[in-house]
Formats: structure tokens, sequence, C-alpha cells
DNA sequence: CTGGATCCTCAACGATACTG
DNA sequence: CAGTATCGTTGAGGATCCAG
């Protein structure tokens, strides 16, 4: 049995297979954003080698997941894209998505956020798109670099890379936007203790925290604040 | 960046951290049915060295997804549970498996139906339970070495591991049976060239069918039979 | 400058043997 | 039964180099 293959006629072991291997789900789920360049992918994929990229990349053209296209334009750039085979993986990468950041409490040191990450974590946590605002509104989310612009209109919420042109309300976090979304910081908190800057009508960004939901898990191991940082509790001693 | 970290504050690296390693999808699975000793997860992998399935155990044990028990009774074993933070995995898993089951259509050489992996798909399979009978039904079924016991009741569906202690049916199949379950082939069909072999009260299987859904994608790469199987398209030259 | 390929090192995986 | 120990092989990580 060659590495990679499992043996096993069986869903979970082809999809395994498939995009089991180190860094394919993070690069389908930055493709799953939009097309996207070799360029782009790795530095949107800090600390992959260049040769895992490459790799990761023909083997997921391959199995027909992602194509690969020459832009024969003016800038000969090669452009890839997830395929409609690809792109029905979405469901299981929320799921995985969902399920990694119910257990994800605080950034371990050195982590950051990628403005995929921060795109489809917005998309995820809007999946159940529950109480949008009706009125037609645009946000500028940013997190460290990575920046989102988040639009509601008839009560569908819209997230995109980049930032708003024209946004209601410019809302700049650290991670603990995290804990916003899940609803465990009250909004008056995390503006007066600095966790979010707010920029524009503040009164938007209730509407905004409605939005989404990315709830923590209810079975988390250990303690609660367990996600080895030996920080303090929630005192907030930052 | 620790092998095996991705230095991202997202929950999809965080999932992908848990349990992207080799192995660790399909020990989970495992462990999903039910309980497993060390052995019995090793006779369910085949092709698992030792080593990799002792350290993904204690990976997953110390990433608070499974626990591991000494019984001690009579007979020292050592039993593996998946906790319930690692439960929480299972739409995660139930979507890959659906994606990788929607790709799937022929065995490759060698690939075996674990009990587990035929346990697991058929769960999946029900998981709509849409047209479940509402009489109390159950079969016993078997593809290859591995045997699962359906059992349906008020509308219903139950999937344990082994032979159902009375079945109204017994169905004996080969990987044909994915087909069954998409729908691809027809029962006459089925029963006719051998694919499947039935025991008890035929009428029943209509209903066993109705049951499940795992429908092919829509979107296969290339010509519908690419799984690198070099035999006829469809004209079922079996 | 983009899009990789190459080379080297080392950690992880795989196969087999062996032990409490 | 439930692993650990050992060793060979493969793949990942990191840096550099190269072709268009």
């Amino acid at each position: 049995m060659r590495t990679r293959e499992y043996g096993q006629f069986c869903g979970l072991a082809r999809a395994a297979e498939a995009v089991g291997q180190r860094w394919a789900l993070l690069i389908l789920r930055d493709l799953l954003v939009g097309p996207r360049r070799y360029s782009d992918l790795a530095a949107g994929l800090p600390g992959i080698p260049t040769n895992s990229l490459a790799t990761r990349l023909k083997e997921l053209e391959q199995d027909g997941l992602v194509t690969r296209e020459i832009r024969s334009g003016h800038d000969r750039s090669v452009v890839y894209t997830v395929t409609p085979r690809g792109a029905e993986l979405a469901p299981a990468l929320d799921a995985l998505a969902r399920w990694g950041a119910a257990g994800m409490r605080t950034a371990r040191e050195n982590e950051i956020v990628t403005t995929a990450s921060l795109v489809s974590a917005l998309r995820v946590a809007a999946g159940d798109a529950r109480s949008a605002d009706q009125r037609r509104l645009t946000y500028t989310v940013t997190v460290g670099d990575a920046s989102a612009a988040v639009s509601m209109r008839d009560g569908v919420v819209q997230i995109e890379p980049g930032q708003a042109s024209a946004a209601d309300l410019v809302i700049t976090a650290g991670p603990r936007l995290r804990d916003l979304l899940a609803g465990t910081l009250d909004t008056d908190t995390a503006v007066a203790t600095g966790a979010v800057t707010l920029d524009g009508d503040t009164s938007l960004f209730a509407p905004f925290t409605a939005a989404f939901d990315m709830p923590y898990s209810t079975a988390l191991p250990d303690h609660p604040d367990a996600d080895r940082h030996p920080t303090g509790t929630r005192t907030d001693a930052n």
C-alpha cells in the first residue's frame, strides 16, 4: 500500500486520501475563497515549503479538485481554481472548521489570521444566516493584516476578501473577535477594553454580531481555558 | 512551527492539526462505532503500523478526543472510547465520508470493506432517514468479512456492527452494494447478476434500499468511470 | 518578478522484531 | 494483549537556484 492510500473501500478513507495530506485542507480553503495564483497561495500559507505547495497542487489537480490555468494575458500568471467537484468539499470543510473553532479559545504564540482564514471563518459563522439585518449595511473587518468586506442586504450576508469600498463601520480587532462571534464577550466590554476598535456608525455593531454565530464546544477537555496559554483566565489583564 | 501545527488562528487549521495526521480519521471512525480495544483497532485498520496506532492514540488522548481506560476486570484489556468532544466530530466525518463516497465508483485492487467502514457508511447513508419503513424489520448486511445489523422501527433506522440475531432478510453483497445505495443499480438487475444475494423475505429488500441514500457526485472529474479501473463503462460486462 | 525545480536535512511513517 | 524498540524509507521543511 503506497502511502496516502488506505486500502479501504470507504468514503472517509477516500476523502482522507484526497485531502488528508498536509496543507491540502488549507490550500482548498484559500481556493474556495476564490481563484488564486501560486504566489498568492504561498503568501496566504506562511510556512509552507514551496515544493510542498507545488506537489499538493499537482495532486489536487490530478484528483480533479483544482484546475491549473495559465493566464495567457500580458501578465503570464498561473491561476488555480477549484473545480465543481472540489467545491463540493465546502460542507465538509465548514463542518471541520466549525468543530475546530468550537475548541479554539485563545491564539497560540505566533499564530496569525490570514485573509482566507478570516473570510472563511466569517462565511461559516454566517452560514446559518439567521438574523442578518434587512438594511443594506457594509462593514470592513480587520484582524491583523487580514481584512474582509461584509455586506448585508435583504437579510443575506456576503463576505469577500479585502476592504469594503465605503464601509458604514470599520471593525478592527485582535483574535478576541472570536469571542464576540461566540457571544462570550459582550459588545460594551469589548469596546471598553479595546479588544475591538470601531470606526463609523457604532450603532451598526449590534446587527453585525447578531449575524454571526460560532459557538464554543460545551464539551471542552479539562479546564475551559486549556489552549496551552499561560495567561490569566478571563480577568483580561491585557 | 513544529510539524503538525499550521501557525494560523483558524478553526480548519486547528481541526487539521488534530485529525489531519495519517490514520487519525479512520481511527476516529472506528471509535465512533463504539469503544474498541487496541487489538480491535489494529484489526480494523489493516496496514496500520502498530507504532503509528500507538502514537495516534496517544495524540488523540492528549487532545481530549479519546480516553484510554484499563479494564481492570479479569481480562486486563485497554479500551479506547471517544470523548464527548471527539463525538462532536461526527458531523464533519459524515460530511467528509459523504463527499468521498460521492466520488467512489468501483473498488480498487485489494481494497476491502471493514466492519467499521460498513457501519459508518450505512449510518451516513441513513442519515437523512427519509423513508424508513414503519414496520419492525431487521437485516444483516454482509460485504466480504464485514457485517452490520440494520433494524428499523417506527421509521427510525439503527445500525450496529455484527450480525442481527434474527434477521428478516440477510443481504450479502460485493462492493456493488455501493451502487444500490446510490440508486444506480436497480434491485432486479442486482439480484439477477448475482451482485447481491438475498436470504429471507426478499420483499423486504425494497424497504431496505429505500431507507438509504448515498448519491454520486454530479461533478465527477473526466469520464464517469474514472476510478483508475480499466473495466467497461457501464455495459455491466461483469 | 512569477512559478516553480533541486538539494539537503530531519521528522514522520512503515515493517518487523521483541517485551512486560 | 498492548504496546515498545529498532531500523529502513518516505515525505516535510528550509534554502537556494533556475527558467520564462
